[in-house]
RNA sequence: GGCCCCUUGGUCAAGCGGUUAAGACACCACCCUUUCACGGUGGUAACAUGGGUUCGAUUCCCGUAGGGGUCACCA
């Protein structure tokens, strides 16, 4: 009978969620729950100095929102709590004492000055191992004094350590290059070196999923676990999220958090189906999966070894196949603060969604979609030539009056009529739609691009306006 | 700099010794069309490099180059 896997994330309270770490949460989660398991949310807060208010929601918000939901967890409680690192302090000095009483820790009551004086090697000190030698004797003495001191890993001086990492393979580091690295800091806190192991094994994580960064300092975590004698996770490690070839996604540039994309226009859907993608692929090619099929589909398997580069074009292309879907309450609703910024209190919202929804790729384009409704000024001429339909300014100066008088006989104001008198002139004249129907949209919107056709920018700005407008435009073209 | 990891089109990404080297985004062209967008069709575009191993390397091994990570009383 095969244990249970459990899996987990372990951000530290930030301020913000790191793009990087929603994938991490969302790939930890997705694998627990493909393998009927338990994925479990922990705060690693043994940094004081970093104490960041609401940081700690933010974390829980953004996890909730977008359905990568913990089954323990600080807020949800669990039988493995507290799941607040700053709240499990007194775990961490024993484990250390018993490691210092094996031989595999001990005291180092060095000074930073000290410490300073050790050769620097390309930027890099390596601890010299100084207060190995001190005899029990002069440690209890010291510790008895007050001295202030820090607990260290004692690495063996010779040999290597090996793992097994499900994505990148055997991997394998000289003991040699391992650092004595400190398990307790001087405040008696632990590292996250430390924490993270003694945690993880209190916790019963059996599967620990984390950057690549971690890679090669793994081999000190495991050297734990065998000292403790606990035994050794799965590790499965990820490439980065990059900004380009060379950047990793940072939090300056607003370009590395869930939120920011949130402002930026894009659907929590859409940013977690993005985001599962980078990295990671599955076997059917699928590219628009719901949170659903992404549980059905992770495999970690299809974990890709190489960094990837974040690219918005494609975040944008799924975000807009996500808003096509949305009911059109739901994308009024959602558009509502974007289309407020346009000051729109005299077009009707409905139509304004209706013409804006199956065109808008990211919210943040609305307000430059929408901005000939209130920006309506004096535009070049050359906007009336299109190759295409054959129509230019001078042919424009031509139709406009005949658009016009077409325009003030419509008896019903909607999309179907306004439409039908548009087409019936051209019929008229013996022109193609196209001739008439160019240039009155440009001629009422000043624009080559609009979020609907000619009628339907009629319709939205009403009978006033649209008249005002074409009159607007005839003058200009008479100058 | 030491150590670890990575390297298929502009980007994501299949491939796991023999393929016309998938697919998606982006881009271009055409079609559809009331502009734009959607949709449809087609197209441009890739195995970093040098050696091996092999009948045969994108695929395995070694080197080189490039990139990333790591070497904290940060996580």
């Amino acid at each position: 009978m095969a244990q249970q896997l459990r899996t987990r994330f372990a951000p530290s309270p930030t301020g913000y969620m790191h793009i990087g770490g929603v994938r991490t949460a969302l790939y930890s989660f997705l694998y627990a729950k493909k393998k009927n398991g338990k994925f479990i949310l922990r705060i690693e807060d043994t940094d004081q100095g970093r104490y960041v208010e609401g940081a700690v929601e933010i974390i829980y918000r953004t996890l909730r929102e977008t359905g990568i939901m913990y089954d323990e967890g600080p807020d949800v409680g669990g039988d493995y709590g507290p799941y607040i690192q700053s709240e499990r302090k007194n775990e961490y000095l024993h484990y250390a004492q018993k490691l210092v009483e094996s031989g595999h820790a001990y005291y180092c009551f060095c000074t930073e000055e000290r410490l300073a004086t050790l050769p620097d090697v390309n930027g890099a000190r390596r601890y010299d191992k100084h207060c190995l030698n001190l005899t029990k004797e002069e440690v209890a003495l010291r510790l008895a004094r007050g001295d202030k001191y820090v607990i260290r890993q004692n690495m063996p001086a010779e040999g290597s350590t090996t793992y097994h990492d499900e994505v990148y393979g055997d991997i394998t580091i000289e003991n040699s290059e391992l650092e004595d690295q400190i398990l307790i800091k001087s405040d008696g806190m632990p590292t996250y070196n430390f924490a993270n192991v003694i945690d993880d094994h209190l916790m019963g994580i059996n599967c620990v999923m984390r950057g690549i960064e971690y890679l090669s300092s793994t081999p000190k975590y495991n050297l734990l676990y065998d000292a403790l004698g606990w035994e050794r996770p799965i590790y499965i490690h990820m490439p980065p999220i990059m900004k380009d070839a060379q950047h990793k996604l940072s939090k300056r540039n607003g370009d590395a958090s869930y939120e920011d994309l949130l402002k930026k226009g894009f659907l929590k859907d859409a940013i977690i189906n993005y985001i599962a993608l980078l990295g990671w692929s599955p076997k059917d090619d699928s590219e628009k999966m719901s949170f659903e099929e992404l549980q059905q589909k992770f495999d970690i398997s299809g974990i890709n070894k190489s960094p990837s580069i974040f690219d918005p074009a494609k975040l944008t292309w799924l975000n807009s196949l996500y808003i096509k879907e949305m009911t059109p309450d739901a994308f009024a609703d959602y558009a509502k603060p974007w289309i407020e910024n346009c000051y729109l209190k005299d077009f009707d919202r409905d139509l304004v969604c209706k013409l804006l929804q199956p065109r808008v790729e990211t919210f943040a384009q609305i307000p430059e979609m929408l901005d000939f409704l209130v920006d309506y000024t004096e535009f070049d001429a050359e906007l009336y030539f299109n190759k295409k339909q054959k129509t230019d300014a001078v042919q424009a100066k031509e139709i406009l009056p005949l658009v016009k008088q077409a325009f003030e006989s419509v008896t019903d104001w909607d999309n179907a009529h306004l439409y039908q008198a548009l087409v019936d002139l051209a019929t008229a004249q013996g022109l193609k739609n196209g001739k008439v129907l160019w240039p009155a949209r440009i001629a009422l919107t000043g624009r080559t691009s609009t979020p609907g056709g000619a009628s339907e920018i009629a319709e939205l700005l009403g009978k006033t306006e649209t008249l005002r407008r074409l009159d607007l435009a005839m003058a200009m073209l008479s100058k």
